[in-house]
RNA sequence: GCGCCCGUAGCUCAACAGGAUAGAGCAUCAGCCUUCUAAGCUGAGGGUUAGUGGUUCGAAUCCACUCGGGCGUACCA
């Protein structure tokens, strides 16, 4: 519909020359008095033109020419705003679409042929998936499921290090919890691993070779064992999510593959890196930056700079037309560096869009609780599975903008208690199969042949909900924000039960019937294929 | 010190690219089930949008400064 008014506006700027060179900006009012859409030009353009809003407002709305079956009525309101009123017609039109189109219903083409790169959660295989981490997960998943809808083909990627300190760390963590096992006395320094899972990885290998794994190297079984099972924890807990990765990129093989050794070939051919105290520093300050940076460790060891770069540069190799990376905030400092390296080396970091979302602060019985690997004093992503179930787990994660902080209230999520969204909008899913089960039994169907008996304010806030479905889940996907689709479907939920109160389906005169049952049909499909998105169940009982 | 993010009702958060009277949920109070699921609905109270100044027809939104919080700022990842 916003096509079609920038359609007839593009028509009438033959008319009106000053309209060519302005962006029409059309926003859906908050109240229905002010219409179905509106725009503000008439004002943005009354000081250029010199004349009062209002009078520009006329002459646009004298000269457009507009189609009757989709606008019934164009007026002037407030300060000067150009407010349009979709007719039946629209309404009939729209309700239709979604009807037959069910599911498929919000899907668009817009990017077919066009292909993604969606890389996330990449921890490191030290130990289970916090709560943390689940954001991450849960708010690229989403946002890949989102650009699939808008027609891009993704892929999802996670990216990780199974060598280097933290991995040693981890190995001899496993060896001296295995040493004690076998009964040594052995002080278990603060900065190995802390975590119970350490543990029980050490009690798996001693039950499976008791005590011959003594001269064994912490860098050999015992690291790989953890790196094993652990990653064998992490995959089972993204898939009770529902996130399945396409490509699981480990670092070492930029290091095998020699594509640490080419990038550092390139920046130095390119001038951009140079020798001192025996490391090798990326000249930053040359491309802008603050300050120069190693690279290359005096030890010879590359910093995690070198193959993050390495690693983008295989991304663009790779071709995706768009590179998304999802970091907590503490990865905010190190990804301009990254940019910096990839634009050196001459691709467009304008196809790589780093997403930051802010950390999860998790509240226990009114406290905050401080989490650290290292320390184990973490709630694992499974407990709290465990606790709320994926679905609310899902919805959570989804439901704040990734730039604030989420609260995640312990005590309030395991409720399963009426404070909880999420049920808000599965009991709307619910009460309209009841209704529908009802009504078939009663041989009621819908029909479309008189949506104009939808009448009253709560089927016009309805109707008016609906049909911005699909601009909200493209405005979603654009600008990579799944909160929209949260905060859109709830207020969808509250205009179902609004209407719920107020208008009966069953037992109104049968045309009124046939037209309510239409309604909620469709928006029975909207809140399904939103919840799908978020890859959230919508139940037909509750 | 510097960089990024945040500060909106008692609490948790919305507010589309600057738009019309700043909205929800929870909590509090008062109502609504002989009719499709009360996990619901209606109403009330609750705000100097942290503060100060600026930009303009118009600011929670943009700019500057101040205050407060988070995360960074390594030859750790």
């Amino acid at each position: 519909m916003k096509k079609y008014i920038q359609s007839i506006f593009a028509d009438l700027s033959e008319e009106l020359s000053y309209l060519k060179n302005t962006d029409l900006i059309f926003m859906v009012p908050k109240t229905n008095e002010h219409g179905d859409i509106s725009t503000n030009i008439a004002m943005l353009l009354a000081k250029e033109l010199k004349k009062k809003p209002k009078q520009i407002a006329e002459e646009i709305i004298s000269k457009i020419k507009y189609d009757n079956s989709a606008i019934c009525k164009i007026e002037i309101a407030g300060p000067g705003f150009i407010n349009f009123f979709f007719s039946n017609s629209y309404i009939t039109y729209i309700l239709k679409e979604i009807i037959t189109k069910g599911n498929d219903f919000g899907k668009s083409d817009k990017n077919a042929g066009r292909k993604a790169n969606v890389e996330f959660v990449s921890a490191n295989p030290t130990g289970p998936l916090t709560v943390g981490h689940g954001r991450n997960a849960v708010l690229g998943d989403t946002i890949a499921t989102l650009l699939e809808n808008i027609g891009y083909e993704v892929e999802r990627e996670y990216y990780f290090n199974n060598a280097g300190r933290q991995m040693r760390v981890l190995g001899d963590s496993v060896r001296l919890r295995y040493f004690q096992i076998l009964g040594d006395q052995i002080e278990f320094p603060e900065d190995y691993y802390q975590g119970k899972y350490i543990s029980d990885i050490a009690e798996k290998l001693f039950r499976q070779h008791g005590d011959k794994l003594r001269g064994e190297d912490p860098e050999g079984i015992f690291k790989s064992a953890a790196e094993l099972e652990i990653f064998n924890d992490i995959k089972n807990t993204l898939s009770r999510l529902n996130i399945g990765m396409k490509n699981y990129f480990n670092e070492n093989s930029l290091y095998t593959d020699g594509k640490i050794k080419s990038v550092l070939e390139e920046f130095k051919a390119k001038g951009l890196s140079y020798e001192k105290e025996n490391a090798v520093w990326f000249k930053l300050t040359e491309l802008g930056a603050g300050q120069d940076k190693v690279i290359v460790k005096s030890t010879g060891e590359p910093t995690y700079r070198l193959p993050d770069i390495a690693y983008h540069k295989d991304k663009f190799e790779r071709g995706y037309d768009l590179i998304v990376d999802i970091f907590g905030s503490d990865h905010n400092a190190t990804y301009p560096d990254v940019l910096a390296g990839c634009k050196a080396l001459g691709y467009d970091k304008a196809k790589i869009k780093v997403l930051i979302h802010q950390f999860v602060t998790i509240m226990d019985k009114g406290e905050v609780v401080k989490m650290s690997t290292r320390k184990a004093n973490f709630i694992t992503l499974d407990e709290l599975i465990d606790d709320v179930g994926n679905d609310v787990v899902r919805y959570f994660f989804n439901m704040r903008s990734m730039t604030s902080h989420l609260n995640f209230d312990l005590d309030l999520a395991k409720k399963h208690s009426d404070e909880n969204p999420v049920f808000y909008l599965q009991y709307a899913h619910a009460r309209i199969a009841s209704i529908l089960r009802m009504t078939s039994e009663q041989n009621l169907n819908y029909s479309l042949e008189n949506l104009n008996m939808l009448s009253s304010e709560p089927e016009q806030n309805l109707l008016k909900k609906l049909y911005q479905f699909e601009e909200e889940i493209m405005l979603a996907a654009e600008n990579f924000e799944p909160n929209r689709i949260t905060n859109y479907l709830e207020e969808l939920a509250a205009s179902f039960h609004r209407f719920y109160a107020e208008c009966r389906v069953i037992g109104s005169e049968t045309r009124l019937a046939e037209a309510r049952i239409a309604l909620i049909t469709a928006t029975q499909i909207i809140i399904k294929n939103g919840l799908t998105l978020l890859k959230v169940s919508a139940p037909e009982k509750m």
